[in-house]
DNA sequence: ACGAATAAACAACACTTGTATGTTATCATT
DNA sequence: AATGATAACATACAAGTGTTGTTTATTCGT
């Protein structure tokens, strides 16, 4: 799987090729082994890179997995035409559901449950879904405090959406989403 | 200062004393350095302990952060009498207003801004948050799914209490958190 | 196509980490 | 007070970390 960083264009080609290497190695080890675990010599060595030229593109294991995390979340949303649409109670619905998902995917991967690993994962989910709902409450230009709104919308679908996540048994996404779907649109324009 | 673990009573005193240490000597060099740059060895030699000790009370430094902030913020519950009152909106304005002042003065002596220092913040403030929540919304015994609705009411208190964190002219806590009040009770009963 | 710019490789460094092992000190029970 | 249990200490080890130089290779602009 070949894996392109955030700003693919007019970028020094050496630079998006390692960027690459280390992504594709990193996302090779999460499926063996816990992040924890995952060493920068591992990555390196498997992406057959230098090992200090990691450190040229990433401050540690961390970083590189909130890079990771990021970009794979906004390929996501791209792929759901979500960034592209406007305002809706179904677009919404629509969010709920990709987020679900993503989270059970990303958890899935990784065997040994590690709270770092879901923290990072729960930042760029919130953050990007936050991003997603204050443009689209932007656009629709109705009289509300468009950023607090946002907040308490984005917080709200990853909480539930983790909560679904965690629960042993689990019902079909879409029964889930639909049963909570007032929760999170309760300060929500009602389309 | 004197920092006393979560299960204070019948423990071995070692164990005890020990953990204290610990505790402190982390709890003073959070307020010198970032928590990233804080390591094990530096721990152990201002507590006076060995640094193998260390190993067998804490898997790492995330696993002590974790800990500490579990009973810093427990015990901030516990000095506003949170933990032992009853579902009112008043009581949820207040435990607003305390999971605010909390989450700036951790983040006010961490002076390099760190993900993770604050990704560990907001962990345990939502887990005590949903876990006072969930009691509350049981006692009351009203007709309503109470942990989802604790899930999604804590998410929204933690998400729009950072937010006034980051708010660079930041209101008064009262002023904010009475403005954000409706979006954080939308979905409780009304008293 | 040539030369300046810069990314990647290479190598070495002082340091931290997590673990294992045996010894000493402290605690709880009788 | 004596004793069995166990926490803390001491020490050592292989491995990883992050940084800093230097050299080689690739890319970009003219």
């Amino acid at each position: 799987m070949m894996v392109i960083s955030a700003q693919e264009e007019k970028l020094d080609p050496r630079v998006r090729r390692t960027q690459a290497f280390i992504q594709e190695a990193f996302l090779a080890l999460l499926e063996e082994k816990g992040f924890q675990s995952i060493t920068v010599r591992e990555i390196t060595e498997r992406a057959e890179i230098n090992r200090s030229t990691f450190y040229a593109h990433y401050p540690d294991t961390y970083g590189l997995l909130d890079a990771t995390l990021q970009d794979i979340f906004r390929k996501e949303l791209e792929h759901n035409a979500l960034s592209v649409c406007h305002y809706s109670l179904e677009n919404v619905r629509a969010l709920m559901i990709t987020v679900c998902k993503f989270i059970r995917q990303s958890q899935s991967n990784c065997k040994t449950p590690d709270s770092q690993f879901e923290l990072m994962i729960e930042k760029q989910v919130r953050k990007q879904s936050q991003a997603l709902l204050e443009m689209w409450l932007e656009k629709l230009g109705a009289d509300l405090d468009v950023k607090s709104v946002a907040v308490a919308t984005s917080w709200t679908i990853y909480g539930l959406a983790a909560q679904w996540n965690q629960d042993s048994k689990r019902p079909a996404v879409e029964v889930y989403t639909d049963r909570v779907l007032p929760l999170i649109t309760a300060n929500l324009p009602g389309d």
